[in-house]
DNA sequence: GAAAGATTAATCCGTTCGGATCAGTTTTTA
DNA sequence: TAAAAACTGATCCGAACGGATTAATCTTTC
């Protein structure tokens, strides 16, 4: 692997607080790792300087509290359009369901503007070193939802056939469904599903998937 | 509420490696707002401590890969004896199972070794103060958890017996002892969890625990 | 005080699930 | 190569589930 010394990235940010917009873009410009080009006040803008240039950027700082055009949707569509480009949610929110529907669309990290000059330059580095980044109160959230389930134990582990059939009732197949996708019988799936129960010390499909969710196993 | 400046955080570190465990107090004693007076090398030292003494610290910083007893199984304890010492684990393995059993069982944070001492420090601030510090990776290896199930959408609010059918569906009852914990019949009982599918666009139990837990639902 | 929404309850019926039990084949590992 | 583990398949049966439909009571809100 071929180290290279200082790659400069560039940032674009999409906020429609002119104020604040212009603070981080100060606050980037005065790394020499770091450049901000651009920034844009409304989904349009962004999505007009997508279509029509073919600069892309490889991180966005992202405001959730957008007026027109919620943040979350332009997550969701930059997702499609840009996979590869990094998103780091930038924003005064931290309400609990736009922090999952964030993750969960694939943000890169989630950043409050509480947040210190020092902790959002370290959170784009770590992003854009392939990491992520979580304001503390941010991280004590997702950590809560955690251990709200109360204490786990070590469990014996499962095989690979299990684990698949595990992935695929998490992902809401029946049996049926998940024998057919793997080609084999419904009595199969069940043999493999009931060393999953007493694997996970569980009795139904319900509370394996529960479990199987809570402890990461898929 | 009274502000108290600059209150004076009593730490204490669990790590089997001398020369890191001393780097660490080094680090600790520097700052005006936190002391480390003691550091032990197993977990029988620290329980000794504990036991033949009263003094307690408000913060464990607690390595994993220790040589006897797994930190691990010192976190589970410590959850039930000391409840409100907070634990930050400081430990070099990444290893998945470890992160998620850690959060699981209540740790209040997950840095690795590799983190730089400004971050150490303000790791242990964030969970003083009652949030969260998670290292880089951490947060990715966790955010992966959750991006890893697909993109979610704004699915329609739940009512608050809904919710609560749904919270012990995730716990793992059956819909006759959520009936009986309710004190409503089975077919009430049916009735909330229908509408839970049509709200969440499920069609069964595991379905639904699934998309609940992935949400943040419950 | 009227409307809307939430909560309670019930019946019917076909599908799916979980437990018990047995057994042949393939793959991995010691 | 032999043993262990994993993967495959099957039957039987009672319990649990999901869908459709109807309706009374209670609470909140305008």
């Amino acid at each position: 692997m071929i180290a290279v010394a200082n790659p400069t990235t560039c940032i674009w940010i999409l906020e429609d607080h002119e104020v604040f917009a212009k603070q981080i873009r100060r606050l980037i410009s005065g790394e020499d790792d770091m450049v901000c080009p651009h920034h844009f006040s409304s989904a349009a803008e962004l999505f007009d300087k997508l279509k029509f240039t073919n600069e892309r950027p490889e991180l966005l700082l992202l405001d959730l509290g957008l007026p027109r055009r919620d943040g979350l949707e332009v997550l969701a569509d930059l997702r499609v359009l840009l996979p590869d480009v990094k998103v780091l949610i930038l924003t005064a929110s931290d309400d609990r369901e736009k922090v999952y529907r964030a993750i969960c669309n694939g943000a890169s990290g989630y950043l409050l503007k509480t947040a210190d000059p020092e902790e959002i330059l370290s959170g784009i580095r770590d992003v854009i070193h392939g990491a992520s980044a979580l304001s503390a109160p941010i991280a004590n959230m997702i950590l809560q939802g955690f251990s709200r389930h109360g204490p786990v134990c070590q469990i014996e582990p499962l095989t690979p056939r299990e684990e698949e059939v595990l992935g695929f009732l998490v992902k809401g197949l029946i049996k049926k469904e998940i024998a057919d996708e793997l080609s084999i019988s419904q009595h199969t799936v069940d043999m493999h599903l009931r060393a999953v129960y007493r694997k996970l010390e569980v009795r139904s499909q319900t509370e394996a998937v529960s479990k199987a969710l809570r402890q990461g196993l898929v």
